[in-house]
DNA sequence: GACGGTGTTGAGTC
DNA sequence: TGACTCAACACCGT
């Protein structure tokens, strides 16, 4: 665990922690071992804003966790190698554990190797809306409707750039846009003016159902079936029609396909 | 020891 | 408008 790229299954996984161990807790103490993580606080302003509060639900949208509690909210982002950990105050502290987040019942520990985003403060649901203003839609959450609408505003660009922009749906990363588009059978390519109403119905079926598989999980599964898992391995297979996969790099990111699946 | 690759996000350029 | 590069960062394999 904490090997993956973070997207919206982790992110959702590392809610269940907070829902699992931390509703209801007191903050004791916040320790923060490397203050490049917060963006717009201190160390001291995180510390005195977070003591003796209570955690409440959290909740999520897209990547960004939000760590409620009964004064301000926390918010969370992994980035690409962040992870969140309930531990008991006895154990290890991991070198990459850069916020500890002391409460009456065993610690809070978000671990990130590199430092690429980070931790917020929001002391009014206003500034957790500055926040997550540009974001789309939860991916998880988003209807068909919806989703069509706004992947047809863009409809110059490609499809897998489009998946990836938080701003048009919230929470899909590499990995995830690949999965869907493959099994949508969609050229990750393709312009999304070029797929009519049908196309992109089925691109957001199997985003839903790829999502449903993921979350439970906590990640995106590599399990027999998925591209996922295939396509580390250089002589990868498709796992539908079993030809040789092909990969590229696209908006800047490697990507996987299946030449005759995803046809252009 | 240097370098390229890894992929999220935002800034900047064409 | 979109495609592109770079920079942030740390680690790994070559």
């Amino acid at each position: 665990m904490g090997r993956a790229v973070p997207e919206l299954p982790d992110v959702e996984g590392y809610r269940r922690v907070l829902a699992e161990h931390a509703v209801g807790r007191r903050v004791r103490q916040v320790r923060v071992t490397d203050s490049g993580v917060l963006h717009g606080v201190s160390p001291a302003g995180l510390d005195r804003a977070l003591r003796d509060r209570r955690f409440t639900e959290p909740a999520r949208h897209g990547k960004w966790l939000l760590a409620h509690t009964d004064g301000p909210t926390l918010l969370l982002h992994f980035g690409m190698t962040g992870s969140l950990h309930w531990a008991e105050e006895d154990q290890p502290v991991h070198r990459h554990d850069r916020v500890l987040v002391r409460t009456d019942g065993g610690e809070l520990r978000y671990r990130d190797m590199r430092k690429l985003q980070g931790l917020r403060l929001a002391h009014t649901d206003d500034e957790v809306d500055r926040v997550l203003a540009e974001l789309g839609p939860d991916a998880a959450a988003v209807d068909v409707d919806e989703f069509v609408d706004r992947l047809a505003a863009r409809r110059r660009a490609a499809v897998k750039a489009v998946l990836t922009d938080q701003a048009v749906v919230a929470g899909l990363g590499n990995l995830l846009a690949d999965e869907i588009l493959w099994r949508a059978g969609v050229h990750p390519a393709t312009g999304t003016g070029a797929l009519d109403r049908a196309r992109l119905g089925r691109l957001h079926r199997e985003m839903r159902a790829v999502l449903a598989r993921a979350v439970p999980a906590g990640r995106v599964p590599d399990r027999p079936g998925w591209l996922t898992g295939r396509r580390d391995d250089p002589t990868g297979a498709c796992p539908r029609c079993g030809g040789p996969l092909a990969r590229t790099r696209l908006a800047g990111r490697t990507t996987v396909w299946c030449p005759v699946c995803q046809p252009e």
